[in-house]
DNA sequence: TCGTAAGTTTACCAAATGGTAAAAAAGCGA
DNA sequence: TCGCTTTTTTACCATTTGGTAAACTTACGA
C-alpha cells in the first residue's frame, strides 16, 4: 500500500506531514468558524491552505475528520482555564481569575469560540460523546469544589453549574456575537469595558455577605 | 402573467396563500434553526411543511427570501421585551422584569433564539442592515434611559450596553447551548434554577449601594 | 545517483441541491 | 355549471460538492 497517511496507524509523521496537517487545520478553523460545517467546502479549505483539494484528502479522510479533529483539539485547550482553578486558592480570586482568562480567550481566540458555538448550536452532532467524556467529569469535579467553598462561607451561595453557564455565556458572547457587538459599540475599546463590567458582575454575585456574630 | 404570488405586489393574499406561507415559515424555522442556512435544503423545508419543493418556490422567490423573512420577522418580536422597558417605572424592577421576560422567551422560543444566534455567529450576512436600522436605535435609546437611572442613583453604576450584552448572553445561553446544558444538568428543572440564579446575579449587580450622608 | 516511498496534480464522477418550465388540477365568482 | 385564476405536480436542468483514480513529481536514504 503505497499511500495512506490520512489514517496513519502508529507511523511517525514526516516533517512535511506535520507542516501540512497544521496548515490544513489552521485553514479549516478559519473557514469552519465563519461558515459552519455545511457552509464550508473542501475547496475553500484548500484555497485557504494553499493546497489542492485532493491533497487535503491525502492528509485527512474527509471533511468530517477535519472538523472532528479540530473540535476535539479545541475542547481540550478550551478547558485549560477551568482545570487551572485551584481548590486550595482563595475562592473569590480563583473564580475571578477564571473569568478573566475566559474573557482573554474570547478576545484572542474568537474563531475557536465560534467553531465551538456553531457545533453546540446544532446539537453537538459531532461532539456529543466528547462532551460527556471530557467536559462533564471536569464540570462535576469543579462543581464539588465550588460547593465546598460555599459551604465554608467563603463564597455567596450559588449554583455552581449556573455560575459556570453565566461565565461562559458572558465571556464568549464577545466572540460569538461580535457582529452584533460591533454594530452596537462602534470602534470603542470593547474588551476593556467588558473586563470592568464582568469584574463587577461576578464579584458582586460571589462576594459573601459579611457574617455577623 | 398567470402566476407570481411570491412577489405579490400589493395583492391581498388568499386564504390558501396565508396558510401555506405560514406553514412554510414554521417549517423553515424548524430546519434553519437546527441546521443553519447552508445546512438546510429546500427539500427538508418542503418535507417538514408537507409541500413539494416547487410549491415552496411558488410562495417564496428562493431559499434566501425565506430566511430573510424569518429573520426580520423574528428580530421584531425579539425586541418587544426591550421596548416594554418603562423609563418611568422603578429602574431595578424594570430591568429584572426584562431579564425574566428574556429568559422566558429563551425557554418558550428556543428555535427563534438559535436561528438568530446562527445568523450573528456567521457575521450577520443577511441581517446586517436590519441590525443597524432596527436594533441599534432601540439600544441607543435604552442606553440613555439606563444612564439616566444611574445618574439619579437609582441603579449601581453600570455600562448600559455591557449590561444588555450580559442579559442577552446569559438568558439566550439556555436556548442556544441547550445541547451542552443538557449534558451537564441532566433532567433537572433547568429553567427554575436559571431564574433563581439570574435573579441573584443581576439584582446584586444593579442594586445601588445605600447612600450615606 | 539511483530507486523507492512520500507527496502532488490532473482529470474525473456521482450525488445533492437550488431552481425552472409547463402541464395538470383545484378553487371560485358569475 | 362554465370559464378563468390560483395552486400543485411532474419532469427536468445546471451547478456545486465531496470524493476517487491514476499519473506524475519530489524527497531522501543507501
Amino acid at each position: 500500500m503505497p499511500q495512506a497517511p490520512a489514517a496513519q496507524a502508529g507511523r511517525k509523521p514526516s516533517r512535511i506531514q506535520l507542516r501540512n496537517r497544521k496548515r490544513i487545520l489552521e485553514a479549516a478553523l478559519e473557514v469552519f468558524s465563519t461558515h459552519g460545517y455545511r457552509g464550508t467546502t473542501l475547496d475553500q479549505i484548500a484555497a485557504e491552505a494553499g493546497l489542492s483539494k485532493p491533497n487535503i484528502l491525502y492528509y485527512f479522510e474527509g471533511k468530517e475528520e477535519i472538523h472532528v479533529t479540530l473540535l476535539n483539539q479545541l475542547l481540550d485547550a478550551w478547558l485549560d482555564p477551568l482545570r487551572a482553578i485551584d481548590a486550595q486558592g482563595d475562592p473569590l480570586e480563583e473564580l475571578m481569575g477564571y473569568v478573566r482568562r475566559k474573557l482573554k480567550m474570547s478576545r484572542d481566540l474568537p474563531r475557536e469560540s465560534r467553531l465551538f458555538a456553531n457545533e453546540i448550536l446544532q446539537g453537538a452532532p459531532r461532539m456529543g460523546p466528547h462532551l460527556e467524556s471530557v467536559l462533564k467529569p471536569l464540570v462535576d469535579q469543579t462543581a464539588v469544589v465550588i460547593e465546598g467553598w460555599v459551604a465554608q462561607g467563603k463564597l455567596a451561595p450559588v449554583d455552581p453549574r449556573h455560575l459556570l453557564f453565566s461565565i461562559w455565556a458572558t465571556t464568549q458572547h464577545y466572540a460569538d456575537f461580535e457582529a452584533q457587538v460591533g454594530v452596537l459599540m462602534g470602534p470603542a475599546d470593547v474588551h476593556a469595558g467588558a473586563v470592568a463590567h464582568l469584574e463587577a458582575l461576578f464579584r458582586r454575585l460571589l462576594t459573601p455577605a459579611p457574617t455577623r456574630g
